[in-house]
DNA sequence: AGCTTAATCAAACGCTTGACTTAGTCAACC
DNA sequence: GGTTGACTAAGTCAAGCGTTTGATTAAGCT
């Protein structure tokens, strides 16, 4: 309250502000709708009700609009995801529980904070792109914040093998990204009997059922064994 | 030989033929190169080096063009996949195992048949996708394959439960187009350690893998029990 | 030889795109 | 009271877009 001669205390600079975070979302929304090729900045600035020429005085260009649409939502998930990492490595179970991990990385990406379904349809098309651009912009926002989780899921599980390791975590990857991009293949194949884009229920099953996979034998380098009538799972704990 | 008065014996028709070809070639590597949006028609007959409007010709419109490279590839592929799901119906394990019935449904897709990893590009594209129209594309030409594999695969794991099978699928699903979008995360990750784009290696990981996690206990409703110090999967049965 | 049909071409159509400019508005700060 | 920062309104620009046209060619049939 220092500053009394203020008429409006709610936001210094009405209009800095909100066209912004405007454009912002109306980009965040038609790209993740229609793609980055498919949205134009003309119907992205008429959908935010602002000027043409606001999109280049605040981001430069389309690539620009798209960093910043980008890092808005990214920086404060890998930031919660690593306070969660931290949560639960600090907690009474040392080595943290597999499914409090997997928990830690999921929840920020799929929840409502973070821009919700939408960023995350946006997050999986960037994934499908893999164009050079796009695997430049996901490198540098995400590697450091993965490879904390690697190292923590080895940490969890000192006796599965690195490469096993590897490929579980590019499965976990896939599930989560492959459940946002939501192409409706398994409503259609069970009668809208399974819905990812039911969030609470999508992480409900997802968690435990990474947490077992995470902790199934390691796969043996030499190719498939055959032995018949093997058809529930050899007990071998390690 | 019975028509000899031909002089040119080498397919009827050389012009028809072959630039249709050409056109879904290069539509289809320059699609998953560069999307449905970024790719245009320009570039693409530029590449397969014909005129702008053999394409309206022979597919209509552009979209047209989309769903004729779509169509040229998923039909064979469904096909393959249904008769090696009947080879190991048919054959001495019944029913057969879980591994076998992955990969009649993996293999087909994935492999060097069927357009390769160019195409798997592609579907991968449409799955993140997720416009109506590509939606109706994939339900048209994968629906009844799929639910096939769903039915083979209710069999060979009878105590299942409906929804984990359905959410398992899901996830089948998930590593298979993850995998074959290929984003690079996991080679970032990794030093390269893991590339999914040697097909071979990849589909030697995943089919045993797929299986252990299909086989794995179901998920119980209720949710997640956090009974600590179990850090292995209760072995409920049923 | 004459007619039909399929395939291809160069050229253009009307529209949209991302980028950029210029002139002007208007509240907020010094 | 003048300056500044944050825009708006309106437009220009070259490039590129998907699509259409009408002419041309080649092959097949009768």
């Amino acid at each position: 309250m220092a500053v009394a001669a203020h008429n409006a205390d709610v936001a210094i600079d009405p209009r800095g502000e909100s066209t912004r975070a405007r454009i912002l979302d109306s980009a965040e929304y038609l790209f993740s709708e229609q793609g980055m090729n498919g949205a134009s900045l003309r119907t992205i600035v008429a959908h935010a009700g602002v000027n043409t020429a606001a999109v280049h005085y605040h981001f430069g260009s389309k690539q620009g609009l798209l960093e910043a649409v980008f890092a808005r939502r990214i920086l404060p998930m890998a930031e919660e995801r690593l306070e969660l990492l931290a949560d639960c490595r600090a907690g009474e179970d040392r080595p943290p529980l597999l499914h409090q991990i997997i928990t830690a990385f999921l929840e920020p990406g799929m929840r409502g904070r973070h821009g919700g379904a939408t960023f995350a349809r946006l997050r999986a098309r960037m994934a499908a792109d893999a164009s050079d651009e796009t695997r430049k912009l996901m490198a540098h926002y995400f590697d450091s914040s993965s490879a904390k989780f690697l190292d923590a899921l080895a940490d969890a599980l000192p006796d599965l093998p690195a490469r096993d390791l590897h490929w579980r975590f590019h499965y976990l990857l896939a599930t989560m990204v492959y459940t946002m991009a939501n192409p409706g293949r398994i409503q259609a194949l069970t009668d809208n009997s399974c819905d990812p884009s039911d969030t609470d229920a999508s992480l409900a099953y997802l968690v435990p059922y990474l947490a077992q996979c995470f902790q199934a034998d390691p796969i043996s380098e030499a190719p498939v064994r055959l032995d018949r009538k093997t058809n529930t799972h050899n007990s071998s704990t390690n």
